[in-house]
DNA sequence: CGCGTTTGACCAGCGC
DNA sequence: GCGCTGGTCAAACGCG
């Protein structure tokens, strides 16, 4: 009887480490895989193991006969128990190097940002044009002042380096008419937030599944769109600031466009990590270039020598992912509907990121550190160039979006391959098959 | 009853 | 100044 409470207890201890550990790892349908199995197998909370143990030591209890007769059963027992022990003990060791791993990861990432940050206030094209030019649509937005949020979590450099303005949404929400102080200094905390990373997929399903818990907290009809607009902010922990808005292309709706804001304040599954992380470096990215010249509009850049010779060396360049500079808020959107075989179209793509990108841009150095040509650089060429110089970033942007996205595309459409264009897509013929602000 | 969604109202920025 | 638009709020509502 005791072995059977032990098994109970042990049962229960590693169904709970299980459950856990398949917080991070969750099917599609949102529910832990191995928590279904149990309630299945079982018929309650006790498992499929827990029965034998039960059925055993309780139907024998009455005969001391019996329980010696079951000795052999008895020694299964006690096998079973030491096995769910090394299983305990072995959930417990990857259970601590998941948290390691994700703490690597996020410390990675932190750092990341941080050179990427650095890297941007060493452009010498910032001038205090750009930034008045930046400060009255950043201060349009309703963010508090750092540093008041109670929720602390570890990755404290991350943060730190992302937004300070996204510890205290709630408080912001509360009074947003308190933060519009032009004065203060936390610009780039609001250019952060203000940052936007855009996804269109094809995707039947009302919204793709990228690992976190979303809210939705308005709607609406959006010009130019009979779709509405739906608009979600994360309730994995209190106070995350990130939102995001989706919405069905105008023009093709199984298309589903999803548009992401800001960076979580709180641990993230691994899915959803990959995710934000792409999308916080792809909005740093996007914010470095925009403090050199925010006012660059994408046609230009599509007539630039620079670009027609970009996108001439590039034949995937303009189908996969577009900038805009020209919207209220710098936008990067990654178009996953457009290539057949995303393995086999970003391989080539990215093997054909010719060196004479530095031949194409030779002088100015951008955040990315890819040169750039002698006039002004505009925020799309920035930020292309940079993410395209970097096969790294491209890839692991690749590899995110496939990875988090559950709403796999339908017929021929891949999910994977980013490569990013400085010019407006072909296939993006007007902003309502965007998420792009349209002020 | 708690939680999430819906939906009309409200606010701020922008263009005319 | 006014109207349009995007974004957000919050009461009402529905569901489990």
């Amino acid at each position: 009887m005791e072995i059977a409470l032990l098994d109970v207890g042990s049962f229960s201890r590693r169904r709970k480490a299980v459950e856990e550990v398949d917080f991070f790892s969750e099917s599609r349908s949102g529910r832990p895989v191995l928590s279904t199995k149990t309630e299945e197998a079982g018929g309650h909370d006790d498992g499929p193991g827990v029965d034998i143990g039960l059925n055993l030591s309780t139907g024998n209890s009455g005969s001391l006969l019996a329980v010696q007769g079951e000795g052999s059963n008895n020694h299964k027992l006690i096998g079973m128990k030491h096995e769910l022990e090394r299983s305990n003990e072995e959930n417990r060791r990857l259970r601590s190097m998941l948290d390691q791993a994700t703490k690597s990861y996020s410390a990675l990432h932190s750092h990341v940002l941080v050179l990427m940050q650095r890297q941007a206030h060493e452009i010498p094209e910032i001038n205090q044009k750009d930034k008045k030019m930046l400060a009255p649509a950043l201060a349009r937005r309703s963010i508090a002042p750092a540093g008041l949020s109670s929720v602390q979590e570890a990755d404290e450099a991350s943060r730190s380096v992302e937004e300070d303005g996204d510890r205290s949404p709630s408080l912001s929400n509360k009074s947003p008419k308190l933060v519009h102080d032009k004065s203060t200094d936390h610009s780039s905390e609001v250019a952060s937030r203000k940052a936007r990373v855009s996804v269109r997929a094809r995707c039947d399903a009302p919204m793709i599944s990228d690992g976190c818990q979303w809210r939705k907290y308005g709607q609406k009809m959006a010009k130019g769109n009979p779709c509405p607009r739906a608009y979600y902010r994360c309730t994995m922990a209190l106070g995350c600031p990130v939102r995001k808005q989706v919405q069905r292309c105008a023009e093709d709706k199984t298309i589903l466009i999803t548009t992401y804001e800001g960076n979580h304040n709180h641990p993230l599954p691994p899915a959803a990590a990959a995710l934000a992380s792409t999308t916080s470096a792809a909005a740093t990215m996007l914010l470095s270039g925009s403090t050199t010249s925010r006012d660059s509009h994408l046609a230009a850049a599509n007539s630039s020598a620079g670009s027609g010779a970009f996108l001439n060396h590039f034949p995937y360049a303009s189908t996969m992912a577009t900038l805009s500079a020209s919207a209220p808020f710098p936008t990067i959107t990654l178009d996953l509907t457009r290539t057949p075989n995303p393995y086999q179209r970003a391989q080539p793509a990215l093997g054909a990121l010719p060196a004479p990108l530095t031949v194409l841009y030779p002088h100015n150095k951008i955040p990315g550190g890819v040169q750039f040509g002698t006039r002004e650089t505009s925020v799309v060429e920035t930020v292309s160039a940079a993410i395209t110089s970097d096969p790294n970033f491209t890839a692991a942007l690749t590899a995110a979006i496939a990875s988090f996205m559950g709403c796999q595309q339908s017929g021929g459409g891949g999910s994977e391959g980013a490569i990013v264009t400085s010019g407006r897509s072909p296939q993006l013929p007007d902003q309502s098959c965007t998420t792009f602000s349209t002020n």
